[in-house]
DNA sequence: TCCAATTCAGACTGATTTGTCTGAATTTGG
DNA sequence: CCAAATTCAGACAAATCAGTCTGAATTGGA
């Protein structure tokens, strides 16, 4: 099937809104964000690590612990995340899966989708965590 | 990793791309097709089975056997292949994952990327195969 | 009629992604 | 100091995707 982006990176945007969210200075335990998600819990604990790790989060052990933005939300786009997750071989590859399109040598669609995928590529980087919490009146993560 | 269409997916758009620069009427073994592609065999005849049994190829049996389009290449787009072996879940599924995302509940990007799908759409939907031989002049099929 | 070339079908293997489990290390509060 | 709650690490299992293998069925040509 066509994906955009793995269940894993779809994860960790969600986590990171529902963090974005939160009362700045708060901790989030991986506990609250699985029930608030409904995604499983140490795949989503593995996902938060990463994303610590890459320097995203900051989390704390113990038994207040949890996990925190590591920068102000206006200052992480979708792109960080998505980075930091997925990679983003998709700017480059060819639609076609033409190993050697380029723009030198373009495969029949290579200058369309070129400028579909410089969209999409724009809209991740321009977006940013901040912005779309504020967007987020009603946020609706998965209710039960 | 991100991905917009499956591996098979790719290797059936090559493929279909392929027949279309043949002579119209004759048939082209799997053989040829993967020599040319530079793809595995057999997954590649799974792939033409799928396409044939959608309607989308015509195949024969035997030693002059092979496959040809079922229909004019300006009748198959994109999206008609893109269909038969990925499915267009792509078109409606919420770029973050909420599955309760829609317009009427939309998530904090729903309406840029509703936007950035429709135009991946069109385009998909425009782009037919007898359009895209005739702009593949020199067509570079993974040479070796 | 027989052989070679092909499609076709299905079982199998391997790789990657997704998800689970267990236990150790850390931290806070009583 | 102890117990509870948490992150963290790594091994494991399950599911999906990609690719391989074998052999049967079909077809055209010598």
């Amino acid at each position: 099937m066509s994906v955009i982006f793995s269940r894993q990176c779809e994860y960790a945007l969600q986590a990171v809104l529902y963090l974005a969210l939160q009362p700045r200075g708060t901790m989030t335990s991986i506990k609250d964000l699985t029930s608030r998600l409904g995604v499983p819990y140490h795949f989503l604990g593995k996902i938060l690590q990463s994303l610590s790790r890459k320097g995203l989060l900051i989390s704390q052990k113990g038994s207040t612990g949890g996990f925190a933005l590591a920068l102000p939300p206006d200052e992480i786009t979708l792109f960080h995340i998505v980075e930091s997750i997925d990679g983003v071989a998709f700017t480059k590859q060819c639609v076609l899966g033409f190993p050697e399109c380029s723009g030198k040598n373009p495969c029949a669609v290579h200058h369309q989708w070129a400028d579909l995928r410089e969209n999409i590529y724009q809209m991740l980087v321009r977006k940013n965590i901040g912005e779309m919490a504020k967007d987020t009146k009603k946020p609706e993560f998965r209710p039960r």
